[in-house]
DNA sequence: GGTACTACTATACAAATGTATAGCATCCCG
DNA sequence: CGGGATGCTATACATTTGTATAGTAGTACC
């Protein structure tokens, strides 16, 4: 089965399609493809398509919004173990490319330990200093109490937020991130008031 | 038990996007959802799809076709749980206590696609003003080609950093995340310079 | 009793999107 | 030399598809 091999145009598509399919979830459209590529005609763009899908490389469902599946990838390669191979620090000069060069596999276990841990997502920007933006997941460790000043997620009046636990004498002080909100204050009487526990990291998609 | 933050009907729904997205390489249409389950208006579907949205199950691009992206697993309950439960956000009241409520699970995979990742951590404070700190993971997709505008990972020099990278007639502009270091100008002529791959997402611990 | 959420029907619009038609230019191969 | 593949521009449909508007009904909650 020897596929006509892809001309350097055709590879570039091809790999802007699977780029485009693993960064939105979707693939894109003839005229994303042609927008990528500076064509003006989405023409153009579906020509590589068919001529991609001609040579084996694509499959595609006619008159379908992003039908296009990519059957063989640029660069055959296989998926292993769990987890995110981590290669290096960025700022430092690093052959990344070499994926046998791994110092370890991220993953959430890794990461943020094996506790009773939990995620929610962040809404609002009360904790933007603190480098958590709206949207993020924040990893919590589920204990009732947490180290001083340590940013944790609580619970006032049955509602659930972000903050940085300041201890005082008489309870505590929940900071934001943000000097637009102004601290707030807890003591022994304030009602609804209770630790869910301390954020162990931030994980951001940004796909 | 009448807590559920799904519904039966949305968690329906979730599964049969999921489903729909591992057959088809694409998710569905609002119309597709709609026609597996009998409904007589695309809205029914549409309503669904963002009750799972306003739940985080779900993530949707607006104005966009098929443009659908399943953030928490669905079948959670009976396959394996990897990952860490999400759930909720913060900012609304929610019973987090009770895992049983959880509206999926949060991976790596789950949050950053499948793609080829690979992980690298940052130093240094150059993109700060995105959110990214020092000694956060950065999550990369291998990828030669990247979106305008995006944050990617790139080599100069052989010294790989992130950079929110900017097309330009030339070639590219690398700028930083903070007004302290100036954007660095790349041309076809630059020795050394390649593309890694965008930044799809961050990862922090703070244990 | 009122409000909010779920769960739909029905209709319609406008944007997103695949596709068709008609050319033009270049390059390679027999 | 001629034909085929490549690689485009330009324009124009016809669907496909997301979304908006307007209702109806049941349930839960305070």
């Amino acid at each position: 089965m020897e596929e006509p091999r892809l001309t350097e145009k055709q590879a570039a598509v091809l790999a802007f399609v699977e780029e485009w399919a693993g960064r939105h979830g979707v693939p894109p459209t003839v005229r994303e493809v042609a927008a990528r590529f500076g064509f003006r005609s989405p023409r153009a763009a579906a020509d590589h398509l068919d001529a991609l899908v001609r040579k084996g490389a694509l499959r595609r469902t006619p008159n379908t919004a992003r039908g296009l599946r990519v059957v063989a990838a640029a660069d055959g390669r296989e998926r292993e173990e769990a987890g995110v191979p981590i290669v290096g620090d960025v700022a430092a000069g690093l052959p990344i490319l070499a994926v046998e060069n791994a110092l370890g596999h991220l993953t959430l276990e890794s990461a943020f330990g094996s506790g009773d841990l939990f995620a929610v997502r962040v809404r609002g920007d009360s904790m933007m200093d603190y480098g958590i933006h709206e949207g993020d997941f924040v990893i919590v460790r589920k204990a009732p109490v947490v180290e001083p000043d340590a940013i944790a997620v609580v619970y006032v009046d049955g509602e659930a937020t972000v903050k940085k636990l300041r201890k005082t004498r008489a309870g505590y002080e929940l900071v934001a991130g943000n000097p637009k909100y102004p601290p707030v204050v807890i003591t022994a009487e304030t009602a609804g008031f209770a630790v869910a526990g301390p954020v162990v990291g931030v994980v951001r998609s940004m796909v």
